[in-house]
DNA sequence: ATTTTTGATTTGTGATCACACTTGTATTGA
DNA sequence: TCAATACAAGTGTGATCACAAATCAAAAAT
């Protein structure tokens, strides 16, 4: 990045593309790195190495130790003893354990929401319904990279209204932990036919609509249920089948 | 830490202190800093420099900067757009957010770990009374860290049985937080002849050993919101009185 | 006297190097 | 043939340096 006291001179495109946000390196491998962990991008228990993230993201070690360094401690990443840092592993009881946490944090989050909501800020979140169902329309090439998108930020959209700078931290540190499990079970979903999610997603809006915080809730913690209850189904048949053979 | 090789040979009083544990230096450094924080050593809105922090703690700034922003990420420290760090500053809206969230995440911990705690554990809890009566009895001196050590430890012993790998760091995000605002509140109380917080740790003992995780959450709501209100009543009637002067 | 400008100091950021430790592989021993 | 040892490549950690930006102080101009 920063080789030569020339480049500052003679690099106005950089310039051009950073005019003034101050973004760092730094940042801009942590937000990386988060949106691949959301995302599902990385496989659980797979091991990440400094100096590879730092060659794939064309830096020096420096920025990618300081981003997995915060990562885990946000406990998106795991440091194992041997100084080595993976994505945790998918355990049934993490899954548990995890879906509690969101029930009680969105759902509060959510109902705090609802009797905050402006009609006018409920009306952008309905308009991002047209969007998926426009993705829904022309669903020969399954993306699941823009369903997995279009779902954050329709649920962030409205956990950004509930006003509490303390709370949508949390709940962005739940995503990027539970961020492996459902990228494994939005593929699931794909192969065994999938449910209609907008469905989901219309209850809640028409429950924010009327600024109905105990409906708005109840329909929140069905659509964040949905994955993590497949992918449980699955991970128990496939322990029986196991344990059968 | 580690300047020439000679040193490993040389040095076995270390090597002594630590035998086998692989304590890193960062991990020392972000130790140290998070007790620094929930004791409440440092005064809000006070900023931070890495050379400062690492001549404070006998290191380089490479362990300091990354403790830094593990801290910054669980929003117990500031980034400033400066890029310099401070302790977040204490406003009315973030200490009833930070109150509101605690209620919501230690409230369910504890309900949770009441169905779970064996009276085995149970007995643990309430053993540390005794040493809070204790250090009650000579309270000439008014130790304040002592008395907020002997909280922490209290109340952690409790969320540790509640089980859950996913709760129990954002309870412990949560005390850094509020940690600031809770050193306020307890000098605060010491100057204002302060109630007795033994008795609502007693009334959490009660309901855990019979296991009433409804009136358990309810004692321990009282306690942790005493500091906050009374906080906030002191910020609100020096703010009244300002507005007279 | 107040404002502006200039220069020096401080501070965060990124890169690089040195070292310890781990891991994996090949070589040597029985 | 197999086990144990030794060697080599790889990896995380800490220290140090270079640089840019911010901060502060003093000097100059209005």
């Amino acid at each position: 990045m920063q080789k030569t006291a020339v480049e500052k001179s003679n690099d106005p495109i950089a310039a051009q593309l950073a005019p003034v946000g101050r973004e760092t390196v730094q940042d801009r491998v942590y937000l990386e790195l988060r949106r691949a962990l959301i995302g599902g991008l990385f496989e659980p228990s797979q091991v990440l190495t400094i100096r590879g993230l730092a060659d794939a993201l064309m830096t020096s070690t420096m920025p990618v130790r300081e981003a997995l360094g915060r990562l885990i401690t946000e406990k998106a990443l795991e440091a194992l003893p041997n100084r080595s840092v993976r994505v945790p592993p998918i355990t049934l009881e993490r899954m548990d354990d995890l879906l509690r946490a969101r029930i009680l944090i969105e759902g509060e989050a959510i109902a705090l929401a609802a009797t905050r909501m402006s009609p006018r800020q409920v009306s952008v979140i309905e308009s991002m319904l047209g969007e998926w169902d426009e993705m829904r329309a022309l669903k020969h090439k399954k993306d699941v990279d823009r369903e997995v998108t279009l779902n954050q930020s329709f649920h962030f959209e409205i956990y950004r209204a509930c006003g509490s700078a303390v709370l949508i931290p949390m709940i962005e540190s739940l995503w990027l932990q539970s961020g492996p499990c459902i990228r494994v079970a939005i593929y699931a979903f794909s192969e065994a036919g999938e449910v209609d999610t907008a469905h989901f997603h219309r209850s809640i809006v028409a429950a924010l609509s009327v600024q109905d915080a105990t409906v708005a809730r109840e329909a929140l913690v069905a659509d964040i249920s949905r994955p993590f209850n497949f992918l449980r189904n699955k991970l128990q048949s496939e322990a029986a089948s196991k344990g059968t053979s």
